[in-house]
DNA sequence: AATGAATGAGAATTCATTCAT
DNA sequence: AATGAATGAATTCTCATTCAT
C-alpha cells in the first residue's frame, strides 16, 4: 500500500523469484520467494501488488537484463555477420552464465500469467537486434517476413542451443558454433 | 463382470486435460479436468493414479498423436527434401489443426513434472523422423552434431512458426513455407 | 443385498479385517480389507451391510474367539486358584498366539464405532469366567463390587501383561507369572 | 512487529482437539478441531505443522496435565501407602474431573500416530510416581519386575476404575476405594 | 514500512457405498 | 452372487492476500 523505499529489497525479491520460478515454474509460492529474499511474506506485496504483477515485472526485468547483455559490446561498426554473431554469442553467453534466469524466462514465456502487454514491452528492448535482423532479411529464406518472425526464430534456436549446452557442457562450444552457422544460413542468402 | 474400464472415459479425461492444461499449464486443477470430461472427480483417479501420472500420460499421448500425424502419408520413396517437407508440413499442420494440443505439449515440455523417462519414451516415436534428419546432417551446418540437436531445432523452429500462424492465420501459408525454407537451409549444405 | 452364501468368504473378510484394523485402527479402509480377503470391494458389502456392521461383527467374533480359547480345557473340577490361573494363562496365551487379534480388539474396544450393544453382547460370552470371578470376590479388596468390575480389572491387567510380553518376549514368562500373582492378590483375600 | 503467535489460540486448539479426539478418535477432522477452537482451518497449521504433530503435542500436553495433577499436593513426607494413595486418587480425580481428557488420552495411547519418542517423553513426567512405585516393588508380587510394568498396571487399573466411575457416578467413591485396595494388594507384600 | 499471523478458498486425494455388468 | 468402476463428500494441507501490531 504505502510506497516502498528500498530498491535493494525489490531486487532481492526479483532475484529470489528468479530462482524459485526456475525451480517451480509459475506456481512458485510467494512465501518461498519472500523467504529467499530475506523479507517477510507481507513485504513482498508492498513491492508488488500481486503475484501476477511480480511475475510480469520479473519477465520484463529478465528481458531487460538479457537485452543489456546483448547490447554491451555491440559492434556497431562491424559487418552484418559480426553483429549477428555478437547477438548470438551474447544471448547464449547470458543463458550459460545465468541458467536460472534463462530457465525462469522460459517458464514465464509459456505462461498465460504473463500478459500480452508485457510480452510486447519485453520485445521492445530488442530494437537494436531487430535492426540487425532487418538487414539480414534483405535476402534469404525469410525475405518479406516480419523481423519479429526472424527474431523469434533466433530466440528459439538459441534457446535450444542453450538447453543442449546445459545438458552437455563439454560440447557447449560446438553447439554454440554450429547453432550460429545454422541460424546464419537459415536467414541469409 | 463389473463395469469394464472405459477407453472412452480415459480419452475424455485426456481430451479435457489437454484443454485445461493448455489454458492453465501444469497447475490445471484436476477438478476442472474431471468436470470437462464429464466424470466425477474421483473417477479421474481410477484412470490415473495421480495428477503427475495423468500429466505424463498426456505428454506421451500427445507425442504419439503428433508422431501419427507425421507418419501418415510419409513419402518413404521420395527424396530427402520431400520427406523433410512432409515432416515440417505435417508438424505444422498438426499444430494448426490442434492448437490446444500444441499448447498443452509446450506447457508439458517445460514442466519438471514430466519425467526424463517420459521425455525419452516420447522421443522414441520419432525414429522415422530422426532417420530423415540423420540423412540431412551428412552435410550442412550441423554436420557432426547429434541428430537430436537438429530435431530439437526443427521442433523449435516449427513451434515458432505455429505461434505466428496462430497469431496471424492469414499469413500462415507464408510463415509455414518460409519457415521450412529457413530450416532446410539451416541444416543442409 | 442378496443373501451371501459362502461362510468362507465371510471368514476371509474377518481375518483380513483383523490384520488391517490391527495396523490402521478403525480407519482401516474397506478396500484394503477386501483385497486382503481376496474378494472384490463390493463383495464386502454383501456380507456386511456397512463398515460399522463389519467392525461390530469383528469385535464380537474376536470376543467369541477369546472366549473359546478360555473355555477350552477349563478345569471345572479344580480349585478357584487353578481355574483363575487357567483364565489368566489362556487369555495371555491367546494374545501371544494371535497378537493381531489382540491388537485389533484393543483398537475396537476404545472405538466409538463399536456400540454399547456389541460390548454387552461381547461380555456375555464370558459367563463362565464371570462365575469364577464371582467366587473370587467373596473376600478380597473387591468384595461387594459387581463382578464386571473385577472382570474388567482382569482384562486390563492381562492386556498390560500382553503388551509387555510383546515388547520383551524374553521376559514373557516372568511377566505372565508376576501378573497373575498380582491379579490374584488384588482380588482375593 | 507482526501479530504475535497467541498462546491462547494454541490452547484453544488443544482444548478443541481434546474434545474432538475424545469423540472421534485419531480420525478427528482438523476442520472440526479448528471450528471448535474458533480459528480458521489454516490457522491450525500455523500452530501445528501437521495433524500428526498436533496429535503428538496433544498427547504430551495431556500427559503433562495429568502429571501436574498428580504432583500437586504430593505428600513427600508421608509413608508409602499415603503417597501411593495420593497417586491413585489424583489420577482418578483427574480422569473424573476431565473425562474428555482421559478419553482422548486413551485414544492417543493406542494410536500408531503417536510416536515412540512421544511416548518416552510423556513417561518422563512421571519420575516422581515411578520412584514411589520402585519403593512399592521392594516386596510384593511384582518384585523384580521393571517399575514400568507396575506403573502400567496402575494406569490400567485406574483406567478401568475411571470407566466404571463414569458409567456409574453414584458408585464412584466405592470403585475408587476398592480399586486402590486392589492395586495396593496387587503390588505390595 | 515491515512483519508474520490469520484467513478461507481451493488443491489433490481417499474412501464408503452404489450399481451396471 | 460377484465384480470393480463410479461417485462425490470429506480430508489434510497450501497459498495468495489481508491486516493487526
Amino acid at each position: 500500500m504505502a510506497r516502498p523505499r528500498s530498491e535493494d529489497k525489490r531486487n532481492a525479491i526479483l532475484v529470489s523469484a528468479t530462482e524459485v520460478v526456475a525451480e517451480h515454474g509459475v506456481s512458485a509460492p510467494t512465501a518461498k520467494i519472500a523467504k529467499g529474499a530475506g523479507v517477510a511474506e507481507g513485504t513482498l506485496f508492498t513491492y508488488f501488488s500481486s503475484k501476477d504483477e511480480l511475475l510480469n515485472q520479473l519477465y520484463l526485468e529478465l528481458k531487460a537484463d538479457l537485452s543489456d547483455a546483448m547490447t554491451t559490446g555491440y559492434p556497431f561498426e562491424e559487418g552484418l555477420i559480426e553483429r549477428t554473431r555478437h547477438v548470438w554469442n551474447s544471448y547464449i553467453g547470458w543463458g550459460s552464465a545465468h541458467p536460472l534466469k534463462h530457465k525462469a524466462m522460459t517458464q514465464l514465456s509459456v505462461s498465460e500469467r504473463v500478459t500480452e502487454k508485457s510480452k510486447k514491452l519485453g520485445a521492445e528492448a530488442f530494437k537494436e537486434v531487430n535492426q540487425t535482423i532487418r538487414e539480414m532479411l534483405a535476402g534469404g529464406a525469410l525475405k518479406g517476413q516480419p523481423p519479429a518472425f526472424a527474431a523469434a526464430i533466433l530466440v528459439a534456436m538459441a534457446g535450444t542451443t542453450m538447453d543442449f549446452n546445459a545438458r552437455e557442457p563439454g560440447r557447449a562450444k560446438q553447439y554454440t558454433k554450429a547453432g550460429f552457422e545454422a541460424f546464419w544460413r537459415a536467414v541469409t542468402k
